[in-house]
DNA sequence: ACGCTATCGTAC
DNA sequence: GACGTACGATAGCGTT
C-alpha cells in the first residue's frame, strides 16, 4: 500500500468556503465572518478523517506577479478583488495551519498550481500515490495513475484520475494543456481559440493529438474552422504557455518535510473555541484521541445498536430462510446495478426479522462473484411465494420489478414502509428510508452516496463497505415496519393501507412493467414537421421584432413586449410582468407578436416536452415505455407519473393530439380507454348529498347544462354553448375553490357577474356550501380532512392568521375529499379489475391510469367481453347515492379516444 | 458544471 | 393574493 500524499490549493479552498456561506455566513462573538476559517478547517479535518492521508501540505500562491503576469498583462485581470471580510480571514487561518504545524509552501512568483505539480510529481517518484485538492481544471493536466484531482463538485469530492478525465474533457491528461489552450478559460481570462468550444477542441485532438499536430495538418480541417485556428494561432499559443504549469521548483521540494508525524491536530481546539466553533472542535477532539480507541469505541457501539453479518454459504443462507420462515414478517431489500428497475438486476439481497438485526447476501461485489445466483434465486423464490410468510419492504414496487424481470414472481408483499408512510402523512416532504430513518428513529444512516464513487457499481465496492449498508436497510425497514403497524392500527388507517394500498403495489408494479408500446417513428415524423414550423416562425418573430432574442426567456420577451412594444401589462409575477398564454391572448388583440409567441409556444411545448424526449424512453429490451407510478407522490391519494409523466399527454387540440396518437397497442391488440363520467362532480353530490346537483346527475341530461339550467333560471333545453361553457368553468371552480377574481378574468366578464354567479351557483346547490363549510370547520378542529375510504391529509394552515395561507388550506380542505376520494374509487377499480382479469385468465393488460381513466391493452379476441367486465367492475367499485357513469372506447391507438 | 428557483404549459 | 393535484422544460442565477 502506497503512502498518502495530499496537495491542497489553499486559496482555492478559503474562497470557495467564504462563498459558500455568503447569504449566511459563520460569524465569531464579534460578529466576525469566519466562514472561510470555518469551512476551511470543516473540510481539512474531513480530508484528514477520510483519507487518512501519510503527508499533508498546503499550497499557496505568492503575492508578487508571476511569470504569467509578466508574459500577458491580461492574466487574472477579470477577477474582482476579494472583499476585505475574506482577506483577513487568511491570517488567522495561517495562523490556526501554524499551531497544528501543518506544512504550508507559496514562492514568489509562483502559482499554487506550479507548486502543486512540482510535489506531485516529486512524490509520486518517491513512491507517493498524491491527491491534489483543486477546483481548477488546469490541474488535470498533472494526473496521472499515481497523481489523482480530488475535486469539489456539487457538494462532495470528485476522484479524478485519468479515466475520469478523458471521460470529462473527452481528452487524456496530456493533452489537457492543449485543450484549454483551444477552448480557453474564462475564469483566468485565457483566450484561446475563439469559436471553439468544448466538443470541437476534443475532437480535433482525438484526430491529430496535439496543438501542433492540429496546425500541421490544418488543410483537412472545415473551413470555418480553418479560419478561427489561423486567426486566433497567436492567442492558441500564448494560451498554452499560460496553461503549462512551471515545474522549475521541483527539486527544492522535499517531500518529507510534509509529513503528518508531527501534526498536532488538537493544538487548534482553543483557537476553535475562540470562534465559537465548537462542532468543529468536538471533531478535532474525536480524531485526535487515540485512534485505536476511537476504532473500539465505534465498535463497540455498533455491536451494541445492531448485529449485521454476511452470509458467504448457502448453509447460511438456508439457516436464514430458517429464521424467515420462524419469525413470519420479514423485511427484504435488494441492491442492484442499475436505479431503473426495468434495466436492473440483482447483485445482493438483505434481510432481517427483527430491530438491530440482518445480513447481506452478496451475488457479486468488490467486482467478483460470491453466491451462485441460481441457488441463491431458489431461496428467493421459497420466501417470497409463501402466503405464509408476510413480507416487508421499503418501495418494494422497485424490488418486485426487479425480481420480476430475474425470474422471480412475488406474491406475500404485505408491508410498504414508504407507502405507510405516505398515508400516515401525505403531505410531508419526502418517504425516503434516510428521512424516515432520521426523523422517526433518530438514526443517522449510511447514505449510497457516501459508499458508491459516481460512476461505480454497487457491485464494485468492496462487502465490508457494502454488507453493513445493505443489512442496515433490510433492519431499518423492519423497524420502521414495527412502528408504522402500531400507528396505522391507532390512527385506523388500516383499511386504506391493507385493503387498498398495500394490493395496489402490486398492481402498479405490473403496469409499469407491462409498458406501452410507442410509435417512435411517427414522432420523428411530426418532429420534423415541428422543427420547420419554429424555425420559420422563430424567423418570423425576428423580423416582426427587428433583432433577436430567446423567445424561450420569459425576461427577454418581457423586454420585447412591454419595453420595445410598449404593450399593457396585465398582470405581474415575482420578478416581473408575467407573459404567460393568458396574457399574450389578451396582447393579441393589439400586436401581432403575442400571437405568434403564443404559437411557438405551443409547438415548442411539444417539441421538448414530448417529441424529443418519449422516444429517450423506450426500453430496449421490450421496446416499450415503462413510467414509474408514483404512490405516494400527492397530497391526496392520486397518482402521480414520472420518467416520463404519461399523465399529462397532450388531447385538447389537435397538433396535441397526435403526441397520443403516437401510443398504440401491439399487434393483434387493441386498446381501451375507460373514463369515469364527471367523478368528481358525482363525488362531491355524494359527499354534499345536495338534492339539486343530484336531481341534476338522475336527469340524464349532460350535468353541466343542468347546472346552467338552474343558475341562468331557465330550461335546460334553451342552454346554450356558451351558457355551458360558464356553468362548467363554475361547476369546476367551485371545486377548486375559485375567487370571483379569477373566474371574471378566464370568462371574460366583470367581477361582480362572476360573484353573482357563484351566489346563484350556491343558493341552487345549497348542500354543497353546507358541505364545504362543515369541512373547514373539521379541518380547523383536527387540523385535517378525510376523503370516503378515510385517507386523511393533514391541512397545516388551516387556523393561521394570515390570510393568503388561511385561504389557500381552506382550498386545499375542501379539494382533497373531492379530489382523493375519487382517487380511492379508481383505485378500488383497479383492484377488482386485476382480480377479475386473473380469475377469468384473460390476457387483457391494464397498462395506464390516468386518474379517472384507465387503459387496458386487449387481445383481439377478448375485445369484446372486456368491454362489458370493464364497464361492469368500474361501475360497481362502490355504491354511492347517484350511479357512477363509465364510457368505453377502444382503438388502434390512444389518440383516437375521447 | 451543477443545482435551485421561477415561469410556463401539459394533464385530470 | 386571487384554482386543486401533479411533472417537466427552459432560463437564469448562485454555488462549487
Amino acid at each position: 500500500m502506497k503512502q498518502k500524499l495530499l496537495l491542497l490549493d489553499g486559496y482555492s479552498l478559503i474562497y470557495r468556503s467564504y462563498w459558500a456561506f455568503i447569504n449566511n455566513p459563520v460569524r465569531n462573538s464579534a460578529g466576525q465572518n469566519v466562514s472561510a476559517v470555518f469551512g476551511f478547517f470543516s473540510t481539512l479535518i474531513s480530508l484528514l478523517e477520510k483519507h487518512k492521508p501519510d503527508s499533508f501540505v498546503v499550497l499557496m500562491d505568492s503575492h508578487v506577479p508571476t511569470f504569467r503576469h509578466l508574459m500577458y498583462s491580461e492574466y487574472k485581470a477579470n477577477r474582482e478583488k476579494a472583499p476585505d471580510d475574506l482577506h483577513e480571514q487568511v491570517p488567522v487561518i495561517k495562523d490556526f495551519l501554524d499551531a497544528m504545524n501543518l506544512s504550508v509552501l507559496s514562492r514568489d512568483g509562483y502559482e499554487a498550481d506550479d507548486l502543486m505539480a512540482c510535489a506531485a510529481r516529486k512524490g509520486s517518484l518517491e513512491g507517493f500515490f498524491c491527491y491534489i485538492i483543486s477546483a481548477d481544471k488546469d490541474l488535470m493536466q498533472t494526473v496521472t495513475e499515481n497523481v489523482h484531482m480530488l475535486r469539489p463538485e456539487k457538494g462532495e469530492y470528485i476522484d479524478i484520475g485519468p479515466e475520469l478525465v478523458f471521460k470529462k474533457m473527452g481528452v487524456r491528461p496530456d493533452q489537457i494543456v492543449d485543450y484549454l489552450s483551444l477552448v480557453g478559460d474564462s475564469s483566468d481570462n485565457i483566450p484561446g481559440v475563439r469559436g471553439i468550444g468544448p466538443k470541437t477542441a476534443a475532437a480535433l485532438l482525438e484526430k491529430y493529438s496535439t496543438l501542433d499536430g492540429i496546425y500541421n495538418n490544418i488543410g483537412s480541417c472545415t473551413k470555418g474552422q480553418v479560419q478561427k485556428l489561423s486567426e486566433n494561432k497567436d492567442n492558441a499559443y500564448l494560451s498554452k504557455k499560460l496553461i503549462v504549469l512551471n515545474y522549475d521548483m521541483e527539486k527544492e521540494i522535499i517531500i518529507d518535510d510534509y509529513n503528518l508525524k508531527k501534526l498536532n491536530l488538537s493544538a487548534i481546539i482553543p483557537l476553535l473555541q475562540k470562534h465559537g466553533m465548537d462542532r468543529l472542535v468536538r471533531r478535532v477532539q474525536k480524531i485526535s484521541g487515540k485512534s485505536a480507541d476511537l476504532e473500539k469505541d465505534t465498535a463497540d457501539l455498533d455491536s451494541a445498536k445492531s448485529l449485521y453479518s454476511t452470509v458467504f454459504t448457502l448453509q447460511k443462507l438456508d439457516e436464514w430462510v430458517s429464521l424467515v420462515k420462524e419469525n413470519k414478517w420479514f423485511a427484504l431489500d435488494i441492491e442492484t446495478d442499475n436505479i431503473d428497475s426495468m434495466q436492473a438486476a440483482p447483485v445482493g439481497f438483505s434481510l432481517s426479522v427483527s430491530s438491530g438485526r440482518g445480513c447481506y447476501i452478496p451475488l457479486y461485489a468488490d467486482g467478483e462473484t460470491y453466491l451462485d445466483e441460481d441457488e441463491v434465486k431458489t431461496r428467493i423464490i421459497d420466501i417470497t411465494s409463501d402466503s405464509e410468510l408476510k413480507l416487508i419492504g421499503h418501495n418494494f414496487k422497485y424490488d418486485y420489478k426487479v425480481l420480476k424481470k430475474w425470474g422471480v414472481q412475488v406474491s406475500n408483499l404485505a408491508f410498504d414502509t414508504m407507502v405507510a408512510a405516505w398515508i400516515l402523512d401525505t403531505a410531508a416532504s419526502g418517504y425516503g428510508m434516510d428521512i424516515l430513518a432520521d426523523k422517526l428513529l433518530d438514526y443517522s444512516t449510511v447514505k449510497y452516496k457516501d459508499i458508491v464513487p459516481k460512476g461505480s457499481l454497487f457491485s464494485d465496492i468492496s462487502l465490508e463497505t457494502a454488507s453493513p449498508y445493505a443489512a442496515e436497510d433490510a433492519d431499518i425497514t423492519f423497524r420502521l415496519y414495527k412502528r408504522f403497524s402500531k400507528e396505522l392500527k391507532s390512527r385506523d388507517l388500516e383499511k386504506i393501507f391493507y385493503d387498498l394500498e398495500m394490493p395496489l403495489v402490486q398492481i402498479l408494479a405490473d403496469i409499469e412493467f407491462n409498458g406501452i408500446k410507442l410509435n417512435s417513428s411517427a414522432l420523428d415524423k411530426f418532429g420534423i414537421e415541428l422543427r420547420e414550423k419554429l424555425a420559420r416562425l422563430q424567423d418570423d418573430i425576428y423580423i416582426e421584432c427587428g433583432k433577436e432574442f430567446n423567445i424561450n426567456s420569459p425576461k427577454q420577451l418581457q423586454v420585447i413586449l412591454f419595453t420595445e412594444r410598449k404593450l399593457q401589462p396585465v398582470k405581474k409575477t415575482k420578478t416581473g410582468y408575467s407573459t404567460d398564454s393568458s396574457v399574450l391572448e389578451i396582447l393579441s388583440k393589439e400586436d401581432v407578436v403575442p400571437k405568434m409567441i403564443l404559437r411557438y409556444r405551443t409547438l415548442m411545448k411539444l417539441q421538448s416536452t414530448y417529441v424529443d424526449a418519449l422516444p429517450e424512453y423506450v426500453n430496449s429490451e421490450t421496446g416499450r415505455v415503462h413510467t414509474n407510478l408514483n404512490q405516494t407522490g400527492t397530497a391526496t391519494g392520486r397518482l402521480s407519473s414520472r420518467d416520463p409523466n404519461l399523465q399529462n399527454i397532450p388531447i385538447r387540440s389537435e397538433e396535441g393530439r397526435r403526441i397520443r396518437s403516437a401510443f398504440i397497442a401491439e399487434d393483434g391488440h387493441t386498446l381501451l380507454s375507460a373514463d369515469y363520467s364527471q367523478i368528481e362532480l358525482v363525488v362531491l353530490a355524494h359527499l354534499s348529498g345536495d338534492s339539486a346537483l343530484k336531481k341534476a346527475f338522475m336527469s340524464g341530461n349532460d350535468v353541466h347544462s343542468e347546472t346552467g339550467a338552474l343558475i341562468f333560471d331557465k330550461p335546460v333545453e334553451e342552454i346554450t354553448k356558451d351558457d355551458r361553457r360558464i356553468a362548467k368553468t363554475i361547476n369546476f371552480g367551485i371545486m377548486y375553490g375559485m375567487s370571483p377574481f379569477r373566474l371574471g378574468r378566464d370568462l371574460g366578464i366583470p367581477r361582480a357577474r362572476a360573484e353573482n354567479f357563484i351566489k346563484s351557483y350556491f343558493d341552487k346547490y345549497s348542500g354543497i356550501r353546507i358541505f364545504m363549510d362543515k369541512v373547514i370547520a373539521d379541518a380547523e378542529k383536527t387540523g385535517k380532512v378525510s376523503t370516503l375510504m378515510g385517507r386523511e391529509r393533514f391541512i397545516p394552515g388551516i387556523n393561521s392568521r394570515n390570510k393568503t395561507e388561511k385561504s389557500s388550506a381552506r382550498r386545499m380542505a375542501v379539494n382533497t375529499p373531492i379530489q382523493g376520494s375519487a382517487a380511492d374509487i379508481v383505485k378500488l377499480a383497479m383492484l377488482k379489475l386485476a382480480h377479475r382479469l386473473r380469475e377469468e385468465d384473460l390476457n387483457s393488460r391494464m397498462i395506464l391510469q390516468v386518474h379517472d381513466e384507465l387503459i387496458f391493452e386487449v387481445p383481439d379476441s377478448e375485445l369484446t367481453i372486456m368491454e362489458k367486465l370493464v364497464k361492469e367492475e368500474m361501475e360497481a367499485a362502490v355504491t354511492l347515492s347517484i350511479p357512477l357513469r363509465t364510457s368505453i372506447e377502444t382503438g388502434k391507438r390512444w389518440g383516437d379516444f375521447h
